[in-house]
DNA sequence: TAGATTGTTAATCGATTAACAATC
DNA sequence: TAGATTGTTAATCGATTAACAATC
């Protein structure tokens, strides 16, 4: 390994410093300091020059570091100078929806294909995808070769999808159903979204809010 | 404080405990231990030990934990034994697409409202919700009084947007855009989804792994 | 050169794991 | 009672912060 493997919480990151270095870009800042940078990101400045030397020197002492050149090598460390060829799978409400909302291209990807089991899906358009019948996955993937793949299926069908999507030849899973996929199986990369986790951790910090204040004014 | 607060570590794994309890309740288990959990979840027992002892003994020395009872006290510290009510800003193709996936009122909340400026879609049906015009955000607000809402505007428009809705009384963000609410305000509750960051940290998962593959294929 | 700011080491803090006495 | 498993304390590990020498 170049540089000793790198900690989850450094990875995590990552994608939100090469969010703010583009929003710097276009607002015309040239250099930023990390005690600058974690002003606007609201980190401490050792973070993020720690952070950094993960992967080398990208700054110059005296000076601070260079807006555009970090915000290149942080994109060349996510992947993001290249396009891996993705697909969809499930091209129902929320499918149709990521599909169209992101911005695929700025994260490295390139959306080749969408598959639904559902007749009155098969033959819509979603962009300019046509969402194709899952029976003609596995040749449109001998064809195409998609590395990574979206699971918008049901929860029950994806454990299932996944091991067929491997057996295709899949690499990498952007997975939105609640079937918690194992990060860490052999070659494959995994990112769970679990979006009703996010709404109940929601639910949690408005509780604990308004217990805390119940408190607080009895204690007058 | 009764328990003096709980690390943040330890909150987002919450929503997953109540998750797989969910299942195990489901599939009829009476009892579990910490180690069977473990097993099922990837976690240590130590740790799991440790995290419910954070709000209280919910366990018994030589049995283990009872399910339902376990599941119904971390569903009662998530808050979701009452639904709070919710409202739905900018209803796109994202936002239809939230509203209609997620199971609400399992997650603590009851969606009664979603609004939208563009006249294509006020008056749209989601599910039993009719889109309203932005303008009527007021009103609605005063008498029906949400105190959670979904941002599924454009990310220009999230800053703006988000004032407003703490004008008319939200005290609870759940945030699509790509705009950082800053967690932590005085009384507001945000839980920041980001989807586009998440996306960019499987780039960085494939792309590692594929540079460990091949420097492992070089050192033959 | 003097001032600024990095890269990096050391100190602190927090979270996870291990161990075991308490007890069902 | 004996066996099992918790609740909890202590040990370890990892991540963040502070400090400062290196250097632009």
């Amino acid at each position: 390994m170049s540089k000793n493997s790198i900690s989850n919480s450094v990875i995590r990151r990552l994608p939100r410093y090469y969010r703010f270095l583009g929003e710097l870009e276009s607002n015309g800042y040239i250099r930023i300091s990390s005690r600058e940078l974690s002003e606007k990101m609201g980190l401490t400045a050792s973070q993020i020059r720690q952070d950094f030397n993960c992967f080398g020197e990208f700054g110059q002492q005296g000076y601070g570091y260079n807006v555009s050149d970090l915000r290149g090598e942080i994109g060349h460390i996510l992947g993001l100078d290249k396009l891996t060829p993705m697909i969809l799978l499930g091209a129902g409400n929320l499918g149709k929806a990521i599909a169209s909302h992101i911005d695929f291209h700025n994260k490295g990807f390139d959306l080749i294909g969408a598959f639904d089991v559902n007749a009155d899906i098969v033959g819509k358009q979603i962009g300019e995808l046509t969402v194709r019948d899952l029976n003609d996955l596995e040749s449109f993937c001998r064809e195409n070769k998609p590395v990574a793949a979206i699971l918008c299926v049901p929860t029950s069908a994806a454990a299932k999808m996944a091991d067929i999507l491997i057996g295709c030849g899949i690499k990498a899973f952007w997975n939105f159903t609640h079937y918690d996929m194992r990060t860490g199986r052999k070659g494959i990369a995994v990112e769970n979204v679990h979006l009703g986790d996010s709404l109940t951790t929601l639910s949690y910090g408005l509780n604990s809010m308004e217990k805390a204040e119940d408190e607080a004014s009895e204690e007058k």
